[in-house]
DNA sequence: GTCTATACGAAGATAGAC
DNA sequence: GTCTATCTTCGTATAGAC
């Protein structure tokens, strides 16, 4: 079985990613993926002519674009169910790396830099989509339109810095926490428009 | 007026404070903050001999414990309030920033580095310091402990998440959110202690 | 597509003078 | 307390061979 053309480069996108996760964007070094990836040196300015940033760059598109997809992939079902697979995949992934890894679009967000605006625009994106994918599911189920903005902004934002705070605290108590408050508020709008 | 002998030192924290903000540590040099504190270079190894990473973890423990203050100072004012002043502090330091800082706690937390455990350690210190602040200032308040601590999460977490994509998105619509969203949790929690 | 070599700068840390 | 080297390592990026 032949490595497709293209292998190296998407072990290169998947490696970054997940040294972002585990130590941050600016901590990352070309090296370091590199190494982890074991692709070939000479690949790196093959397949990412624009260098670091670049690379980066699409490693936080590929992550932003995969939750996507996990919140937007949903038709049939509900806002609570869609939240709770949102919360456990979070839960997962720090489980999973015994509490060393942790969202890449808010790493990056936070390093930002007025060098690299291209990186902060990436991560801006990201969080949209996400707020944007929750809030028109909440509004099929009937929730008035600013009422799932705010309920979206707070899933998003609770979630990513409850992310944070657990690996932090090497406890999974704060995303759970978060979790427990949230699923009621959202279970309760959406029935809500049922019975006014 | 001669400068107090540990002037360049405090200079120092701040301008480490200041620029963890707005570019995380893995990109904070020591030359940066010397610049920016136009501190002498002399006076790196001679207050902090445990280096960059001391200078580091100091400002964390220091930015925390300032934080921690303007959730505990509160002995006459209600939850919302507290909750209010929260928000403020985050929401003023945003803006007078045109957008450029953030929490430094986040940042070292997020930048997490098997290396330097010290510095996750003093984040995640500070985390659970604030959360602790604010689940005692509720419970003082009536919330039963279980509820408290989920609130307190929830605030934390919210406000650290929100915080974070606001600055990336570049417009306060996501904390404004989450503010008014937690607002009324808060004062229903308080509130029902009296009526069950 | 991938390799080696290298240019070039920046970073943290230490030594010793003052 | 502070300064000026200087050591050493590491990082990005490029050039040119294969």
């Amino acid at each position: 079985m032949s490595p497709r053309r293209s292998d190296a480069r998407q072990r290169m996108l998947d490696s970054a990613t997940t040294l972002i996760r585990q130590r941050g964007a600016s901590a990352t070094s070309l090296d370091d993926i590199l190494a982890h990836s074991r692709a070939p040196r000479g690949s790196i300015y093959y397949y990412f002519p624009g260098g670091r940033t670049q690379l980066i760059e699409e490693a936080v598109e590929r992550a932003g674009a995969s939750i996507e997809q996990l919140l937007a992939d949903a038709d049939d079902l509900t806002p609570v169910e869609v939240f709770d697979g949102f919360v456990s995949a979070w839960r997962d992934g720090i489980v999973a790396s015994s509490f060393l890894s942790g969202c890449p679009v808010l790493a990056v967000a936070i390093e930002s830099n007025e060098d690299t605006p291209q990186l902060t625009a990436a991560a801006a994106r990201a969080f949209a989509s996400w707020r944007g994918a929750l809030s028109a599911l909440l509004r099929r189920h009937g929730v008035p339109p600013a009422e799932a903005r705010r309920l979206s902004s707070l899933v998003v934002a609770a979630v990513e810095g409850a992310v944070a705070i657990s690996r932090a605290e090497r406890t999974l108590q704060p995303l759970d926490d978060i979790a427990q408050t949230i699923r009621p508020l959202l279970r309760d709008a959406v029935t809500r428009r049922s019975k006014p």
